[in-house]
DNA sequence: ACCTGAACACCGTTCAAGT
DNA sequence: ACCTGAACACCGTTCAAGT
């Protein structure tokens, strides 16, 4: 089941771009950001930094490389429907890719505004952006709507990550989901009272229903702007 | 101007948790979160590192203290007015912190998703949640729509402070912004159609009033799901 | 109780040298 | 053109020792 430790097996295969960027990934997924180090790449690949180097310019643009895989990968299935159905099959794409793969949300968030004329960006505001224009908005609003889509979508499905983040994903799930709500319900009651009284709705939160609730309120929004439009 | 480099003067107060918390923020603030290094810390405070072990678990709850700080002073002001304009005036208020203090995006992002039961995620959603309240949203989408607002302010916000990020605040904001939408003009127009379409309004956008709009498209969803709110 | 500072284990990255 | 591997500068953190 896990994703176990081969190293220096297959010599025979070249090394390139392509195999740096897989070995990354598994190296993520297995343990999280810090799982990525040149030391361990370096031992899973069977050679030296230099070799590395040679094909990837630093860490951040292995980075960069390795979410743009996983992300492509995500988006790639072509969803046909109604505007509506195909902006919840985008969003739980994406869901879907960062609850196996927790490191991405983080990645992406970070990619997103730190370098929004990478290779990531794009590839979500198209996807997302190409359904809002189908949902009938007015093109200077495009922009606006795909945006606010975007940012709940990655924020969201980071925050679910995270539950799954800590160790197996059933147990320890609901585990952490009780910790937080118990930590909220913990809070001064003055201070913090809606704070407290979300903490029951959050508890049972953070499925694929509840993130689709925020979606169609996003959506419920563009309608009512943009009458007329067909969602 | 610049923070600049002062070093070793004021040995006469004591140091404590506040003391190198505020140190933090001016580091943060003067080069990123690169730029917050013990060695350098410990150079500004004039002490060894083991000094600011004795007040800080490790760099993770330096960050979180550092965060919390500058939230809850962006936060303190209470605003008065209707729901909509209290929602308005939060989101500016963590709009202009993030612009002000550009690490910060990051560092909300992170701990929203990896440390809810941290100090700093009850902090937003308080002060989001009991203006959601007061829209007339009943209790069991309270959640929904605060995580919606929540996500999207604080993901358009960061994207908006890597404008500013670079260096100078006016010549070099918009020669990014100018950077980001040529590369977006670039790309492929068969597979990116909207993403360079959308490009035009990305070059003129991030002020707060475009930052508004998005706020007013939540806020429209929900007046749309649940009327007889009072906006 | 609070601080000192040398030391530890580790990191990303470079570069002369090989094939 | 592609790879090797020792070395460099730096990091967060620890801990015996001081006051």
């Amino acid at each position: 089941m896990a994703t176990g430790t081969r190293r220096a097996q297959r010599r025979t295969e070249a090394l390139s771009r392509e195999r740096i960027v897989e070995a990354a990934v598994e190296l993520l997924d297995a343990a999280g950001e810090s799982g990525l180090t040149f030391r361990v790449l370096t031992e899973r690949l069977a050679t030296g930094p230099g070799a590395i180097y040679w094909h990837v310019a630093n860490k951040r643009e292995l980075l960069v490389a390795a979410t743009d895989a996983v992300v492509a990968d995500a988006l790639a299935a072509r969803s046909t429907g109604s505007p509506r159905e195909e902006v919840h099959a985008v969003a739980l794409g994406l869901f879907s890719a960062i609850d196996a793969h927790p490191w991405l949300a983080a990645q992406l968030l970070l990619q997103l505004s730190r370098s929004p004329g990478g290779p990531v960006t794009p590839r979500i505001l198209e996807s997302l952006g190409r359904r809002v224009r189908a949902l009938g908005v007015p093109e200077e609003h495009w922009f606006t709507a795909t945006s606010v889509l975007m940012h709940y979508v990655l924020g969201a499905a980071g925050q679910n990550a995270a539950n799954s983040q800590v160790a197996e994903p059933d147990a320890d799930r609901a585990e952490f989901l009780a910790a937080t709500a118990q930590a909220w319900e913990a809070l001064d009651p003055e201070e913090y009272e809606t704070t407290r009284l979300m903490a029951s709705q959050m508890r049972e939160h953070n499925d694929r229903e509840q993130f689709l609730a925020g979606i169609d309120l996003v959506l419920a929004g563009v309608a009512a702007l943009y009458p007329g439009g067909r969602a």
